[in-house]
DNA sequence: GTCGCACCATACGCAACCGTATGGATGGAG
DNA sequence: CTCCATCCATACGGTTGCGTATGGTGCGAC
């Protein structure tokens, strides 16, 4: 099987490496070993690394968005939304740690925009689900954010952790977090 | 003045890299480079750059340790002692991004483990907290890890956001942090 | 004074990557 | 068949960084 390697077959396998071992992962030499090609193909197809990131954040942020409404689609009140919420992004973090360094690599990498548009987006659905549920708009506000880095920080706890630090493992954690989402 | 380069001053020099940008910032020629001096030094006083980061880990796992310390003996009741240390966190954030990527780099530097000790240090201490104010130990466990991914999260957020993601910079934020980690 | 040791500078080899240069291969249009 | 555009492999030069080898230099002991 000599499959064609076009433009859309570096960019999966580039967001693969990122969705698993984040930006700094992304590399091209690698990447064309990987897929039993060379960096003549690379950039044939792209100008730069640069261009292949940017394609990566690109697909991301687009995913990001269609996982986003799918969710917001999802019928029921808002406790059982933002429930469901936090339960799928505690059961989905496993394999997924490319995020975890997400916010320091974007910068290094220029692409910042992205992440700052979806971290906003996270916040907004976090907050509207808040409101409906009776919340002042800005104290909605301050909680999406604070709720978005619970999830990240447990991104980072998730990561690496051999076997110590037991407490991070415990499958009540996701309500606990959602109880202190919630509270009045 | 030819200071002399001593092996502490290494470890220092090595330390303010880590705290402002992190462990993989930590690199051996740059550093000689800044001290005025040459990797030949370095390698009389150290065997590897491992060894250095392991050294800056030490050095940072004291200092975490003493300023727990002092954050504990800090008088008052346990919720101004949890506020204290909010708000401590939310001032101290700006220029020590280094923590921001710690538990990824942590794992390929091979220092996890300085980390995790650290990690359940915090968690003991919030958890200590929360059970003074009346919570179950087991719930305040939990909390404890919510609060401290809540605070790691916050310093991802906090890094690079070049102007967007205004609710961030919410001076509101460490108050409403503080009642999702204080209700009951 | 000179010997030796602590300390450092220079130069080297090695590896991982980025990006470029250049020369095939392959396949369809004419 | 031939020509040209796609697409890719190989080889190269440049950078950054690790670790080593080796040769000073200053300075206290004697």
């Amino acid at each position: 099987m000599v499959m064609a390697t076009g433009r859309d077959e570096w960019v999966e396998a580039a967001y693969e490496r990122f969705a698993e071992h984040g930006l700094a992962a992304v590399r091209v030499e690698p990447l064309a070993a990987a897929l039993g090609t060379t960096k003549g193909s690379f950039y044939w197809h792209f100008s730069s690394r640069a261009e292949l990131i940017a394609a990566v954040m690109e697909r991301w942020e687009e995913r990001e968005t269609l996982q986003a409404i799918d969710v917001a689609e999802a019928s029921g009140p808002p406790a059982e939304r933002l429930a469901a919420l936090f339960q799928a992004v505690a059961s989905r973090a496993r394999g997924r740690q490319g995020e975890a360094t997400l916010y320091v690599e974007a910068v290094e990498e220029g692409v910042m925009a992205a992440v700052e548009r979806v971290s906003q987006r996270r916040i907004d659905y976090i907050a509207g689900l808040l409101v409906e549920l009776g919340l002042d708009p800005q104290e909605a506000q301050r909680r999406g954010v604070v709720c978005l880095a619970m999830v990240l920080g447990l991104q980072q706890l998730g990561t690496g952790t051999s076997g110590s630090l037991t407490a991070v493992r415990d499958p009540e954690l996701a309500r606990t977090a959602l109880a202190m989402a919630l509270a009045v």
